[in-house]
DNA sequence: AACCTCTGCAACCGCGAGGTG
DNA sequence: ACACCTCGCGGTTGCAGAGGT
């Protein structure tokens, strides 16, 4: 979008003058020099990365730059509806974390997400609040972004149902189960379209098969969502379901790395052979093929993401049972 | 054509956490 | 215990380009 500006961001501000480090926007040839720096060398200190790359910008600039646009694993482009769809879901259970939500979206940053959110999802939120006013429960504080995390990711029950997490209507105090099940399918039209009338009657939503949904949720693949209430795990209902839980919330981390590895996969090794041939950036050997694809992006077995229990904190509290 | 407004997004800023001496 | 440093995160800014008048 922007052009690089060998000046910096507004001129007066390219070098600072207390420290003469750069600012601003990147120039193709300090892109080369870190990108080259960090495909010889790889990650360590940022600070000795700007100095040893010689780049005159301090480290956090350097380390913003790869994170945000040189990493080669990056997937650029517009999100996938199914990217829309697992941020709006990841986000109804984790708030404005978009580190965390970056960390289920392979090749997106969270920048990236944090912008599409800013840019795109809230304001088509914004258009159903306003359209659905109506309803008893709006109110103007139903879009405003809780900071902190599973608890306060559930916002209010109306903006939950609109991005597709049930709540329980009476879940504030007990554990309750979700009763809805929201098809994704249809989050393309909640998305798109203006719906009016109650809250929730816009949506195709459907009695939850309790069996298949209780406690861990889950996601089908015919694109059925089913989200617990997590802020209302009860330690004993929760051990006496121990391993229903487990298994049920392995799937749900399960499918959504279905979902987004089918993404990636169509996109993924063009998109690192470009940059890579972009930045004439060349690695003896590489190959983006099966298991070094799979090495480059990072496994996304299950196990590997069931060691980061923080997406579902209550799995702490079950595994002690 | 000129101006204005809106939009997307790269980059910066401030803060807190964690490590080290 | 304290200071200092680095890192990572989330919020915010400000610019370029698109679109509207």
């Amino acid at each position: 979008m922007r052009k690089p500006d060998s000046f910096g961001r507004s001129g007066c501000t390219a070098i600072t003058t207390a420290s003469k480090l750069r600012k601003g926007l990147w120039s193709p040839e300090e892109d080369e020099k870190l990108m080259n720096y960090m495909v010889r060398n790889g990650q360590g200190c940022w600070s000795d990365v700007a100095r040893n790359a010689g780049l005159q910008r301090c480290g956090k600039s350097c380390r913003l730059r790869w994170i945000n646009y040189l990493r080669p694993d990056l997937k650029r482009g517009a999100f996938s509806p199914q990217e829309e769809e697992l941020i709006i879901h990841l986000h109804s259970l984790l708030g404005n974390r978009w580190s965390q939500i970056a960390a289920r979206l392979p090749g997106r940053t969270d920048n990236e997400i944090k912008n599409f959110w800013n840019s795109t999802i809230k304001k088509r939120l914004k258009n159903i609040s306003s359209s659905s006013s109506r309803s008893p429960n709006t109110s103007d504080s139903s879009m405003e972004q809780p900071r902190d995390g599973i608890n306060g990711g559930l916002r209010s029950n109306q903006e939950s149902n609109m991005m597709g997490v049930y709540m329980h209507p009476s879940s504030s105090s007990t554990w309750q189960l979700p009763n809805f099940a929201l098809n994704p399918m249809n989050l393309h039209h909640i998305l798109d379209q203006q719906p009016s009338g109650i809250v929730g009657s816009h949506f195709d939503v459907q009695p939850c098969n309790t069996q298949s949904g209780m406690f861990g949720g889950n996601i089908d693949f015919e694109g059925q969502f089913m989200v617990p209430p997590l802020e209302n795990i009860n330690t004993e209902q929760s051990g006496k379901m121990g391993n229903f839980v487990e298994k049920n919330n392995a799937n749900v981390i399960n499918n959504m790395n279905r979902i987004t590895n089918y993404n990636q996969c169509n996109n993924n090794k063009d998109n690192i052979n470009n940059r890579l041939v972009e930045n004439n950036v060349k690695i003896e050997g590489l190959c983006w093929e099966g298991d070094d694809l799979r090495m480059a992006m990072g496994e996304w077995d299950l196990e590997e993401l069931m060691k980061d229990v923080s997406l579902f904190p209550f799995l702490d509290s079950i595994r002690q049972y």
